[in-house]
DNA sequence: GTTTTATTCGAACAAATGTGCTAATATTAA
DNA sequence: TTAATATTAGCACATTTGTTCGAATAAAAC
C-alpha cells in the first residue's frame, strides 16, 4: 500500500517531531529523505494521508500530525470554579497536567485542593485530584462538588438515615446535607502529590 | 515574572498543542487571546522565552515548544527491592508508570506503599511514590531506604540529638536509627494514588 | 515492443508566518 | 506630579511554506 519512500517519509517526521516537537516542513522532509522537489514530498504526503497515517491542515505550516499517536493525555487544572458557569470555561483553566493513565481524557480534569478537610483521609492541601466527571458518584465515593454555585469542594459522599450527606475526612467540619445547593461535578478518581 | 497576560498565552498555546498537535502560529495565538497585534504576542512570547517556559525556533513556523515537557516519561514501578543487588534490575520492575512532571526521568522509579507507617502524612497503602535516587535525602524530607539490604520502607528522615533517624508518620511505629544497615535510596518526590 | 502507472523534478505563485520598527497607551515607581 | 516601565497596536517587509501545473523519468503491466 505505501511505499518504501513513503515509510521512510512516515518515519522521517516520526523522528524530526519526537527531536524537535514539532512537526517538519515540506521542504525539510525534502532535505531529510532525500528529494530534491517539494513536490515529490507533496505526492508522497498525499499518498501516507489517503492511507490513514498521516493528518494534515490544509495551507497551515508544519501542521502534519502523525495518526494513532499516543492519546492525548494532558487535561486541564481548573482554577476557581466560577459560580454557575459550569466549568472549563477557559478563564478557569489555570494550567495543565499530563495524566495519561486513562483513556478518556476528555473527562477529566484536575483540581487543586485548598482546606484540610479531608486531610485525615490523606488528601493534603495543594494536592491535585482528577476528577471524572462523567462518572456518577456512589455513596461512600470521594467526590467533587459544588456548593451554592460558589465553592468546590472534596468530600465523602454517604448515606445517612436516608439522607445523602457530603462528609469531611476531618472531625474539625461537619457534614453538608445534600440538597438543591450541592451540585455533584464528578468522581474523584486519581490524585497527585508534589513534595 | 511573568504576567497574566503571559500565562494566558502560554496555557493558549499548552490546550492549542493538545487539541491540535501542533503550535499555533503567532497569529493564532493573537486570536486566541484577544490581542490585535501580533508584535504584542512576539512582545510576550520573548518574555516567555526567557522565564524559560517556552522555546522558539527563529523564523521557523509553529516551531513553539513548551519546556519541561518531556516526551520520555514512563518510569519503572519497582515492586519488592531485591536484597543486595542495588533496584533497577530488571526482575524487579513490575511495570511503569507515565510520569511526566520531570526532565530527568532515568533518575526516577516508583514503588508501591505496602505498609500504613505513613499514614499520618497521607500516604497510603497502594499509593505509588516517586522515587528520585539522585536527590540527597535531607533532614525532614521523607525518602525511600532499604534496610538490612532487605526491605524498602518509606519514612522520613529526622536529625535527633545528632542522630539519624528513619521516623514513621504513625505512632504504633518506632523510630528507626539509622546505622549501617539503613542505606538510603532516594528521596520522595511525589505520590500517585488511584481510587 | 507499447501502455499504464508510479515517481521525480523544476519552477512559479499565493498565502501564511515570523520579524522589525515606530508610536500610542496604560501601569507602576519615584 | 513626573519619569520609567510594561503593554498594546499598526504597518510593512522578507521568508518560509504549502500548493499547483507541466513535464520528464523510471518501473511495471500488457
Amino acid at each position: 500500500m505505501v511505499s518504501d519512500k513513503q515509510k521512510n517519509i512516515l518515519n522521517f517526521i516520526n523522528i524530526f517531531v519526537e527531536k524537535n516537537g514539532y512537526a517538519p516542513s515540506v521542504r525539510e522532509i525534502c532535505a531529510g529523505v532525500g528529494l530534491k522537489s517539494t513536490s515529490t514530498v507533496q505526492y508522497h504526503l498525499e499518498k501516507l494521508i489517503n492511507s490513514g497515517y498521516l493528518q494534515k491542515n490544509y495551507k497551515k505550516s508544519r501542521a502534519l500530525t502523525i495518526k494513532s499517536q499516543n492519546p492525548k493525555n494532558k487535561i486541564p487544572i481548573l482554577g476557581e470554579i466560577a459560580a454557575g458557569s459550569l466549568l472549563m470555561a477557559e478563564e478557569n483553566v489555570i494550567g495543565t497536567v499530563n495524566y495519561p493513565r486513562s483513556e478518556e481524557t476528555s473527562e477529566l480534569f484536575a483540581l487543586s485542593v485548598s482546606g484540610d478537610s479531608m486531610i485525615d483521609e490523606g488528601i493534603h492541601e495543594k494536592d491535585l485530584v482528577i476528577i471524572n466527571k462523567s462518572v456518577q458518584i456512589k455513596n461512600g465515593d470521594i467526590g467533587a462538588f459544588l456548593i451554592n454555585n460558589t465553592e468546590g469542594t472534596i468530600k465523602f459522599l454517604r448515606k445517612i438515615d436516608g439522607k445523602s450527606y457530603l462528609v469531611p475526612a476531618n472531625k474539625n467540619y461537619k457534614n453538608i446535607l445534600v440538597n438543591e445547593n450541592v451540585q455533584p461535578i464528578g468522581k474523584v478518581v486519581s490524585l497527585i502529590r508534589d513534595m
